[in-house]
DNA sequence: TCCCTCATTTTGGTATGACCAAACTTAGAA
DNA sequence: TTCTAAGTTTGGTCATACCAAAATGAGGGA
């Protein structure tokens, strides 16, 4: 049992500045000697070393604590952090999973900070202008220099979509499918992660939105027009039908949401 | 005082099960009941409101505890997790700093988990081809509809890069300058957050290179001729000008480096 | 023998309370 | 009035404790 007065720590003790500067020789950052930034650092670089394998369960708290020789706040302070970067995943009450990075962490990671962005209709519709902006770019890339494998891929994945037309649902899935294709033509890791990032940030917006067949019919006519763009080899033909597309559905969204601009 | 016994808790106390499930209605969330998330969306909320503005101090911990009637350990954590998230920053022995989140932010945010995934060649050419990839989408939309005031910024950053020649620091700043106006001319604080994000990654290759007037006047030559192919309104010879540019320098990142591919 | 159930042990989530040192505030000296 | 020193917050850290859910293992039934 433990007896100790009821009194918060208010009272300052005044038996200080002996010893000063002694503490922290540890982050070399000059404005940042927190002990949890130490531990940070060191588990992150076992993750990067694969010393920690992804999707492996963190060492539990109290192993770390032993292991660091830091308290316990000390130890979650650093595993939120992780947590927090994305380095590691965890569930409320699980072990925390490591998890290696990829470029759809860091997309994942930031996910929160850009739903705020998003939170005034400007967010939103700079977001979805930037990616007009890229997938034009792809859209070009690919009529220049698409290959016959990447083709069909894209081929397979307006065909989906047009089986799809009946089924709202299943349409807006080969939809975004559909759109992944051209992300993924590039051959970098990095588009794919940029359209993750796109679909789950601007869902909300779209989910909303009402759909039918009509609807459906339409996008689709949208989507093999690009198509036919590209196999004809013809960048500023596709580069238009894509601008006419997401122009049309920006339009939809924004009167859906009744946006100012 | 305090007398306690030395153990750790690590008896197990068997009267559990009993009112169980009625800890947290709190978050909502299916999976994550943490207090410390509660106290995050609600401060987060704050923040997004302009109820704590810019700039501003977070209110001391121990005032937060009181008003979320919490205890430190959760309000530190919340803390914590606003500052890996950008939404606040703080010092180490600093009060933390409200920070409205832009798209800078976002990118500050993702930094250390991008540098981890830059640990390998690979990873730095994908970032570097994406970058490849956005600028000849710039440079393309440059040569096809800027403005004059555009235009006359670029021409005044290819001016000071001329002028930088016998300077590499100063050449290297006018570099990304130059670089700079493209990202800001589509008018979308996304992409100049993107360029940053490109600087700043890439700056750890970039910076240890050797430089010289001659390379400059090589790099600058290309800036002009990129330049003269967007005021002669000519996206074909811009896209190749800035592709030719930018290889070139991959190129002798490669060679520095010794990088495979 | 194998699967399912239940008791036991770990382990994450949270709360207290305490102490230090650096930042902040303020009152008094120059 | 300005500078300085004392006093007061306040962030960083530690140690301890308890709860409840997850993981584990032992025993019983199919």
């Amino acid at each position: 049992m433990c007896i100790t007065t009821l009194g918060r720590d208010f009272g300052p003790i005044k038996l200080s500045n002996a010893l000063k500067g002694a503490q922290a020789v540890k982050t070399g950052s000059d404005n940042h000697p927190r002990a949890a930034d130490v531990i940070v650092a060191a588990i992150a670089a076992r993750i990067a070393s694969g010393e920690l394998p992804d999707k492996h369960p963190l060492p539990a708290e109290r192993d770390l604590m032993q292991e660091f020789g830091a308290s316990r706040t000390v130890i979650r302070e650093a595993i939120s952090a992780l947590s927090n970067r994305g380095l590691v995943e965890s569930r409320p009450r699980y072990r925390p999973i490591v998890r290696k990075p990829d470029y759809e962490t860091v997309l994942h990671a930031t996910g929160d900070v850009v739903r705020h962005l998003l939170a005034d209709s400007g967010g939103v519709r700079n977001l979805y202008r930037s990616r007009i902006f890229i997938e034009r770019a792809l859209v070009r890339e690919a009529a220049t220099a698409a290959q016959k494998p990447e083709i069909e891929l894209l081929r397979e994945a307006l065909r989906l979509n047009e089986l799809a037309i009946p089924d709202s649902n299943e349409f807006y899935r080969t939809d975004i499918q559909f759109h992944g294709v051209l992300y993924r033509m590039p051959k970098n890791p990095i588009f794919p992660a940029v359209h993750q990032g796109y679909t789950s940030w601007l869902a909300p917006h779209w989910e909303k939105m009402l759909r039918s067949p009509e609807r459906n019919q339409v996008n689709y006519r949208a989507h093999k027009s690009i198509f036919d763009a590209i196999i004809d080899r013809d960048p500023e033909a596709a580069d238009e039908a894509l601008t006419n597309h997401l122009n049309a559905a920006w339009e939809y969204v924004r009167v859906t949401f009744e946006l100012d601009e």
